[in-house]
RNA sequence: GUGGCUGUAGCUCAGUCGGUUAGAGCACCAGGUUGUGGACCUGGGGGUCGUGGGUUCAAUUCCCAUCAGCCACCCCA
């Protein structure tokens, strides 16, 4: 059993499950249509440059969970971690900024060597949507306003909340770092070891800590809205202004940071309890440096992503799977005309279960256990008369039909 | 990567204070019903008790290691 177990944290996707992923990803999907995204994909590998640039050195993601390895012609090659950059990569190399703005949104796998928990894989599924080419605080609203809408229509808004700070721009951040700098060194003794680490490389994170006397000294801390020069605090109230006229409420969380380099002003999150640790559900903010930093003509940009399996588990019951209608033979001449007739029905749109052993007692027990709305029995006396037994497998009422107006008689099982 | 909990049938779980054929419910298969499913009845298949090693006359049970899942940290979707 051992070996035939799968990878470390990767794990099969069975009907029941597919089905709550794929319900996440279709109505994700036609909400970001409506506000004007389109399907796109990005290659699932990218070479390792594409995310080692963009995502920043220090991020645990490049440092420590990226899925990296040296392909036959000896290009360093990623698996990717997030879709991002990889759109961002895309928008320069099919010279997409002819085209902009563009609005995208993709669905797909992503790979991170991190230690497996529930909701937390190594090889995951992100929704997302990116919006690239709009400078202003519109796109963020909308783009916040999309995701919230998408929540509603999966029906786990309640369970939600959504958490939003600004990061300010670079000019407003360096500021900020640096009195932080300064004042986290003062108190750094009382400081957790890991936070100790952070403080070179990405001092902005040990405001997030969980350590006790992290969080001490965290409180006494200067604040980041003192800093934020006029640009910054500008940006930041429009998108607070228009959330609150389209209704969508918020948290403000100073402490939200993100985890990658790229972001600036606008970052947010829509968390859950329901989850565990798990809980973010859905995050994001506006990268308008990310493009520079792939070497790109400076371009803005905001976008988000959400874990679709956390999202299906929010979600909970799996939907039903669409019902068929069973078609059983009875006695050897009756299979081909049994074949004959299922291919009308599926051609019809109907949705076949065509029994392919056992006598018509199996036959029943099968439809029944596929959960048939109703089941045609064709044998002997039916094909004499050139017609089929049509048995509501609901209610156990069933009717002689002639072959020809099954298509029509069927219309209330579709 | 750190700390902890768990691992017995396809699933959910009992059980063995170390002892001979390891159990239940559900699921599955067959029959009761060779032209009628769901309910019910009868019977049946399925486990090297996660894997490897150690202790022992004897290990599924104790010990160690390892793998996997889960929880918290970390990180994040």
């Amino acid at each position: 059993m051992s070996n035939l177990q799968p990878a470390r944290g990767t794990h099969d996707i069975l009907p029941d499950e597919m089905r709550a992923q794929r319900r996440v990803v279709d109505i994700a999907g036609a909400v970001a249509e409506r506000y004007g995204y389109e399907f796109m994909a990005t290659p699932i590998f990218e070479f390792s440059q594409v995310f080692k640039r963009t995502l920043g050195d220090t991020s645990d993601i490049v440092t420590k969970e990226m899925y990296t390895f040296t392909d036959k012609g000896d290009d360093e090659i990623t698996l990717r971690p997030e879709n991002t950059a990889g759109v961002a990569r895309c928008y320069m190399s099919q010279g997409l900024a002819q085209k902009a703005p563009v609005r995208f949104f993709y669905a797909g796998p992503m790979f991170r060597y991190e230690r497996p928990q529930k909701g937390r894989l190594r090889q995951f599924h992100q929704f997302g949507i990116e919006n690239i080419g709009i400078p202003g605080a519109f796109a963020d609203i909308e783009v916040i306003a999309t995701g919230a809408r998408i929540l509603d229509e999966l029906g786990v808004a309640d369970k939600t909340v959504l958490e939003l700070n600004t990061l300010g721009d670079g000019e407003s951040r360096d500021a900020y770092r640096t009195v932080l700098v300064e004042y986290l060194e003062n108190r750094i003794d009382e400081l957790s070891k890991e936070s100790r680490d952070r403080l070179n490389r990405n001092p902005l994170r040990i405001l997030d800590s969980k350590d006790e006397g992290d969080r001490k000294v965290v409180a006494e801390a200067p604040v980041f809205s003192d800093y934020l020069n006029n640009t910054s605090r500008a940006f930041f109230d429009e998108v607070r202004e228009g959330l609150a006229a389209l209704d969508i409420s918020y948290r403000l969380n100073p402490r939200l940071v993100r985890g990658l380099d790229y972001y600036s002003h606008t970052a947010f999150e829509f968390t859950t309890e329901y989850l565990g640790s798990q809980g973010t559900v859905m995050a994001g903010g506006r990268y308008d440096g990310l493009i520079g930093m792939m070497g790109g003509p400076a371009t803005p940009g905001v976008g988000w992503a959400a874990g679709i399996e956390r999202l299906a588990m929010l979600c909970g019951e799996a939907p039903a799977a669409r019902r068929p209608i069973a078609v059983v033979p009875v006695g050897e001449e009756a299979r081909m005309p049994a074949l004959k007739l299922s291919e009308e029905l599926r051609r019809a749109g109907y949705r076949v279960d065509l029994g392919h052993s056992g006598n018509l007692s199996k036959r029943m027990k099968r439809a029944n256990k596929v959960n048939a709305a109703a089941a045609l029995i064709i044998g002997e006396d039916e094909l004499a008369r050139g017609a089929a037994t049509l048995r509501d497998l609901d209610s156990g009422e069933q009717e002689e039909a002639p072959l020809a107006s099954l298509v029509d008689r069927l219309a209330r099982f579709r």
